[in-house]
DNA sequence: AAGCCTTTGAAGAAT
DNA sequence: ATTCTTCAAAGGCTT
């Protein structure tokens, strides 16, 4: 929630989610770069197929999942030029917003992309349509058309996306992204103009940062001026200025919102606007139900925009079945979660395993071995995601969504028995993870915190943060037993001096660790027992500002910032086990 | 059928 | 101010 205050919008801008990153690797894995992304690919099933693997391997084969992420990503990179510029193009020809001439148009939605928020449509990697709208460039295939059948939508403009798309270029985030950039309108001039939008906590209207808005999405017609893409810098590498809302293209189904540009495309590709307000002359074109929202039934907001049952009829997504209850509004996707809807199918094409708990943990290793760059994409876009999601909701609360789930309260009271609970961890590893390298995974995750912010202010730092990556690539160490269902990272990152042990001799599952994990600190990665890393403290001074442009992550400042950290070792933390 | 498992991250609740 | 818990996705597996 902070982060979405705005406050500045900077706030979320750039600092919050920066990253994570492993530094340490990063001068192997340049090295290492060279090697092909199959062989990291290999190397990653074999880890999680091949039980033979061997410890020494992570190291290796850390690397070579990052590697893969590089390679994906110049070539993402390269395609999503191209996307840019034909967007630019699009945008110079006019028109976004402008008509129907765009099948691919983003709003339109994307078939399976049921909104993402939706529990019933679940999305497809493909379909996150609100990914879409910032990507516009990127294709998605696909998906079109249920959702338009079912969406209210104009024909015209409920073109589905397929049109657009280019199989060809496949960027990373492809699968999540839908549109192509045709949405961008074409006369808006790029300005950073940015209407003014409310403050998702205050619902104040504010001036959006520029770093807030995205270009990508489309603006409602009057609402909206040219915001840069929070991706801007991405953009700017291209050259290109893509910021441009079409002066009259398209109206934004909410009103009630002041939305900037990438909100309301956001929102329209995203969220269903009946569950925000819409009358229903006023959905948006595309007739796309918010994909947080999960059922039917209009979720009453704050605001009162409250979108009447027959809203619900006409939903396009299928729950019609009009539970009453409020319709879960589901959170945000976290950066994370983004990058495994991205990635998952690959990962799961890649490999043999199927199960979400050993794709996940691959996933997760991946993650850690991206680069900041890639990270910071994933950042940028569950940011954008949450300020979204608190422009569209901005009554809703995550407790709101507490208990829904019935979901396992898991053995919390571990510390009954640690033990029973490090055996079955243990077993689930051995069961997900074939060799122990697997189990290297959970490790890495917890370096993970490191690397990744954690919060907001973390994230801040995180920019810089960079060195403290835990690299996994360091760690031969394997873990033999999974650290515990689901340790809270957070926890045992907290600062060295804090408890964590006290922390885990708490009730929380997570305490019960086992002595087994290392973390390899930096490359050398020594292995204390049990280590906890320590939350790189944030230097959220710096270069505040410059994190908006992520530009390249502001490389100036990460250099510094990374030299900070490494000059500031990340305090190891013994969990005390049990 | 419901829940678990697994990952990271965000946010809320609890301490 | 910290720490702990819950949820977000996803799909095979377990109960």
């Amino acid at each position: 929630m902070p982060q979405l205050n705005g406050g500045g919008g900077d706030d979320l801008g750039a600092n919050d989610e920066m990253i994570s990153f492993k530094d340490e690797g990063e001068q192997e894995e340049k090295i290492s770069e060279n090697v092909s992304a199959e062989r990291d690919l290999d190397d990653v099933k074999s880890s999680l197929v091949n039980e033979s693997e061997n410890n020494s391997s992570s190291s290796d084969s850390e690397q070579a999942e990052r590697r893969p992420q590089t390679r994906a990503d110049s070539d993402s990179y390269e395609k999503t030029r191209d996307y840019f510029s034909e967007a630019l193009r699009r945008q110079q020809d006019g028109g976004f917003f402008k008509s129907p001439h765009y099948p691919g148009y983003p709003f339109l939605m994307i078939p399976d992309l049921t909104n993402p928020y939706l529990s019933n449509g679940s999305l497809s990697p493909t379909a996150r349509t609100y990914l879409q709208m910032k990507w516009p460039l990127l294709d998605v295939p696909g998906s079109a058309g249920l959702k338009d059948s079912r969406s209210p939508t104009p024909g015209h403009l409920s073109n589905k996306v397929p049109v657009v798309q280019h199989a060809h270029h496949v960027h990373p985030l492809t699968p999540l992204i839908t549109y192509s950039n045709e949405h961008f309108s074409p006369g808006t001039p790029p300005s950073h103009l940015s209407p003014e939008i409310l403050d998702p906590k205050t619902g104040i209207p504010r001036t959006p940062h520029p770093s807030e808005l995205s270009p990508y999405y489309p603006l409602s017609p009057g609402a909206v001026g040219s915001i840069a893409h929070p991706l801007g810098w991405f953009m700017q590498q291209q050259g290109q200025p893509m910021y441009s809302i079409p002066p009259g293209g398209f109206r934004h189904p909410y009103p009630a919102l002041a939305m900037n540009a990438s909100m309301s495309s956001l929102v329209s590709s995203r969220f269903s606007p009946h569950m925000v307000t819409p009358p229903p002359h006023s959905l948006h074109q595309t007739g796309i139900p918010h994909p947080a929202i999960v059922s039917p039934a209009i979720k009453q907001e704050p605001n009162g925009d409250n979108i009447s049952p027959s809203m619900h009829a006409k939903s396009p997504v299928p729950p019609k079945k009009e539970e009453d209850k409020k319709p879960h509004i589901k959170k945000p996707l976290n950066a994370f979660m983004l990058y495994m809807k991205e990635m998952r199918a690959k990962v799961v094409a890649e490999c043999t395993l199927k199960e979400s708990a050993a794709i996940n943990q691959i996933l997760g290793r991946r993650w850690h071995s991206l680069s900041r760059e890639e990270q910071a994409k994933y950042y940028e876009l569950a940011r954008k995601e949450r300020q979204l999601h608190s422009q569209l909701y901005p009554g809703w609360s995550a407790r709101d969504n507490y208990g829904k789930r019935k979901k396992r309260k898991r053995d919390n009271k571990p510390d009954s028995k640690p033990e029973d609970f490090s055996i079955r961890s243990k077993k689930q590893c051995v069961q997900y993870l074939p060799s122990e390298k697997m189990c290297d995974s959970p490790a890495s995750s917890h370096g993970s915190m490191l690397d990744s912010p954690a919060t907001p202010s973390a994230a801040l730092a995180s920019p810089a943060a960079p060195a403290a990556t835990h690299s996994e690539q360091a760690q031969p160490l394997s873990l033999t037993t999974k650290p515990e269902g689901r340790m809270h990272h957070h926890h045992h990152f907290s600062l060295a001096g804090k408890s964590s042990g006290s922390s885990s001799s708490s009730s929380s599952s997570s305490s019960s660790s086992h002595p087994t994990i290392s973390i390899p600190m930096g490359s050398s990665g020594s292995q204390p027992t049990t280590p906890i890393l320590s939350r790189p403290i944030p230097f959220t001074s710096l270069h505040h500002s410059m994190l908006s442009p992520p530009s390249p992550f502001h490389q100036a400042a990460l250099h510094s910032h990374h030299a900070l950290f490494q000059s500031q070792p990340l305090s190891l933390v013994t969990k005390p086990t049990e």
